[in-house]
DNA sequence: TATTAGCACTCAATAATCATGAGTGCTAAT
DNA sequence: ATTAGCACTCATGATTATTGAGTGCTAATA
């Protein structure tokens, strides 16, 4: 009998792990209901209210066999002996996949004019998390493209000094960069012209990228270059040589901050880790760049010792085809999905699809 | 009789302020003693163990009719009746005034080169408060200056699209200005190149705000303009019309949070409300522009409903004698003062001869 | 007259006890 | 396979005592 084989595996199996099998089509609804339940309430789901609230037509003893099955199998777990369950990462990540698998991706009503507006690239970084963080209750975090792969579509080169010159860079995006060089020749401000055009000629339609691994070698070989043409390539290639990183935008981490599970102790020290290093969670978004769509991080599969019991709804955005950067809700493991995955991924293609149309 | 006086008044007039006196020697020392007490401690303050303590060579019920009378200046309070005694904000206002008098700001040893290294000014600003906020331990405040007050050096004008110029200005501090005006006509790079040495020869040397205001008005009125410097004004106008605000950095919040008492409630609420709403530390630093050395706000005396509970200590930092900014560092009333005070005096004089120095 | 010892009183904080209720697992009946 | 029933667990919250550091006031003292 399978109570009877239920009731010993409850005595000798209780603590260990079940192999994986597939769940019923009535496992999986309960589990999924269970874990909305309690991301809807916060607190450990029990088999009489549950049954109840869903109005389930099982008993509450059955539905314990069940929580039971299901805790055995790691999708749930039990803060204590005698209360009712929680779910696991993996319980989550059950809950997560089927909703990616029935979501309808479909038009979400988010003003694009809040992007439209916005000229500065850096100020649309700023408005986008700012956006994420305000529409989800949660942090809302965006990852700057690469500027090693955005291309150069003007350089300009002013006199600061008589020993010191600005080298700005405008790229398709509209970012603008600028960098200090330091030279020891006097020139005028009207060679600084003729080097701004040749510069640009040569450089217009390529990548930083690019520019620092390929470019500067060939224009040396091909050309025989005149000693001034020479010097305009020295500052552009001090210019460029400084690395340039992308940036991370950050906002909303007081919505955190007033969620009370979110202040207890060991996630207080996550959400600390991450206001005072920046990179962590850089570092996380980077590891999304390159996949497609919506993607989840649940709980441990953040893979970083500092951050735990918190979540990761992250999207890459692409000028065109090609994945350039990533946005991004955290919050706790604990988080409306269902609203914040969607979010996400609208978000994620407006913003594709701005700055292609910026880059044309 | 004076015991007899007490008592009485300790029965009708216990909650009665009285009027202000000049506390004499031996409670001005109490006073201090006591406050610096509880800021080393954040608990309450008794007679027996402060007397202790402290080695006063007085009995606890002698410190009991001195801290009696303190209360009744109203430089102390009592949490609730029989426990020991808080500072009030006047309380740690004398002690903060009696250090101001005392202190020789001499020189601390925060290395100089921090700020050497940077080149760019909001760099500095960053590193600035980063510094101000790992040495105090509590939040580091900047407010830039008002880029309305800084000067021009040079400026120049580069083409994006057909309709589009980016006008570029160079402060003499180093600030980098960008705005892109929409144009209606047509103009080539050769052109712009000669707009630019014309703006840069006619504003050179103006504040932004001077340029808003009058050069405008006096190029237009005094010279007979070719069209094409009236078009040359027209991208300025545009440009330098938007207004340009000062910006506040914040870091180091995560300092407070550390702080148990700063996560209590009320205090809880003006931290979010502070990482929400970055003007308000911005007004109130404002506020401190305009006057001289190291000035301290203590709870109430910050007039701001949605602050509470907190102190900033600031201070103006000047390029040339001009003030133009603010720093500070954020923390709880409960503040070590004695450290914070000389860290934000130091600090405000070298960001001074800093700035100056670079807008030589 | 200023200080202090002594006393009665207050009150926050802690620990100890108890009741409650929502939960469990297991057995036996359906 | 499901469920009713039962004994058991345990977090939570209320209640009560205990403790200890504090107070204010009186009366004695230097």
């Amino acid at each position: 009998m399978s109570a009877n084989k239920r009731m010993r595996k409850g005595i000798t199996l209780k603590n260990e792990m079940q192999p994986d099998r597939k769940l019923d089509e009535r496992e999986s609804a309960i589990l999924n209901a269970i874990v909305y339940e309690y991301i809807l309430t916060g607190k450990p789901v029990g088999s009489r209210s549950f049954v109840h609230k869903y109005s389930f037509s099982l008993s509450p003893a059955t539905m314990r066999n069940i929580m039971f099955d299901l805790e055995r199998m790691n999708f749930l777990m039990q803060p204590h002996t005698s209360s009712g369950r929680v779910p696991t990462d993996k319980g989550y990540r059950y809950y997560v996949d089927s909703l990616l698998d029935n979501y309808n991706f479909h038009e979400m009503v988010i003003d694009e004019k809040i992007f439209q507006r916005e000229v500065q690239l850096d100020k649309i970084f700023e408005s986008v998390t700012k956006m994420l963080s305000i529409t989800s209750n949660y942090a809302g975090v965006m990852l700057s493209p690469r500027p090693d792969f955005t291309v150069v579509k003007l350089i300009e080169l002013i006199q600061l000094e008589s020993s010191e010159v600005l080298l700005i860079a405008i790229t398709r995006t509209g970012m603008i960069l600028t960098r200090k060089v330091a030279i020891s020749v006097r020139v005028t401000q009207d060679e600084l012209f003729e080097y701004s055009k040749f510069l640009t000629g040569e450089l217009c339609g390529y990548s930083l990228h690019d520019i620092k691994e390929r470019i500067f070698e060939n224009l040396r070989l091909d050309k025989l270059l005149s000693s001034n043409r020479e010097l305009a390539l020295d500052i552009a290639q001090i210019a460029f040589n400084e690395t340039t990183d992308s940036t991370i935008n950050i906002d909303g981490i007081e919505n955190l901050l007033r969620i009370p599970e979110m202040v207890e102790e060991k996630r207080l020290n996550s959400l600390l880790n991450i206001i005072e290093e920046k990179n962590i969670l850089k570092n996380i978004l980077e590891t999304q760049i390159e996949s497609d769509g919506v993607k989840i991080m649940i709980g441990e599969e953040i893979e970083n010792d500092r951050v735990t019991g918190c979540s990761l709804v992250a999207s890459s955005y692409k000028i065109g085809n090609k994945p350039v950067g990533a946005i991004g809700v955290f919050g706790p493991t604990r988080m409306d999905y269902e609203k914040v995955v969607p979010l996400v991924d609208y978000t994620g293609k407006a913003v594709s699809g701005l700055l292609t149309k910026m880059s044309k």
